[in-house]
DNA sequence: TTTCAAAATGAATAATTATGAATCAATAAT
DNA sequence: ATTATTGATTCATAATTATTCATTTTGAAA
């Protein structure tokens, strides 16, 4: 579950002011995460969190942003570990993800910048994309389940 | 010392991936700033600097670029912290500073955005602002001297 | 100057974070 | 089914960072 929670972490962080690892441990329990400061370290890792200086002159987290790093790696790995399924019909391809997950493939779909898709909206486990023309859509769907395999 | 030091953590942590504080104490050191941790951790709170993912998958401090809050205070704070005296002969405002600082005091002043001011150079301890015409000077100059009163 | 207040710093330490090693779970291979 | 293999997680702890308190320094006022 973990692209689940990090995604959970992305919303804690924007919604609260977290000035450490454990504040996000005990905010993750209240969601139904349960996991220890070490994991949290590794998440804030992979997020490339960073601790800053809120206007409150408290530290807190919040999502760095970093020009310079090809962080579409990462976006590929969410990519191929939480889609499960494939479809389209018409201008609609339709994306199943691991339960809690289709917020993060989402972004990690939109950051891909695939062409022809036109629009994106997540679920909890299902992502609906709108292609510009019904002819894009086989050749998408191909594309993806080449990367899933 | 203070502000030359922190221009300096800006030099280095440009130059070089600084992974911790201690490491950032010893390249000081070399410069000529004798300094703790306790004290770098202290610089790095009001620098706002960040603890970053270098692409090496090493942390590193970075400056942060923070969108949201008044950093203007801080400049202001500097500015009067470290100049020393303001003077102009035609379109030229020639600001002494601190030793060390007046690369500092530039950029407080360049973020200042004063009005008239039409570029800036800084030495080790002397600034040359270009005022766009020399009537603008003596207005300038007075603003400054106000500042620092 | 002397004195006082405020700011800066260091020493020591508390608090926080990162990580090596072990464990567990899931999946693939035999 | 059993055994590797891989990845995620925890536990324990090392490493790092922030802060408290004491001291020093600085700057201004008398």
């Amino acid at each position: 579950m973990r692209y689940s929670r990090q995604n959970k972490i992305l919303d804690i962080i924007n919604t609260h002011e977290v000035e450490t690892q454990e504040k996000l441990v005990s905010l993750l329990k209240k969601s139904g995460y349960r996991v220890t400061q070490a994991t949290i370290s590794r998440d804030i890792k992979e997020l490339q969190l960073v601790k800053t200086l809120s206007p409150s002159g408290k530290y807190k987290y919040t999502v760095g942003t970093n020009v310079d790093q090809p962080i579409s790696d990462r976006y590929v790995k969410i990519f191929k570990e939480t889609i499960q399924t494939v479809a389209y019909s018409g201008n609609i391809i339709v994306v199943k993800t691991l339960h809690g997950c289709a917020n993060a493939a989402c972004e990690a779909i939109d950051n891909l910048n695939f062409p022809n898709v036109v629009g994106s909206i997540a679920g909890d486990n299902t992502i609906f994309l709108v292609v510009n023309n019904p002819d894009n859509a086989p050749e998408l769907v191909n594309k993806f389940n080449e990367m899933i395999k």
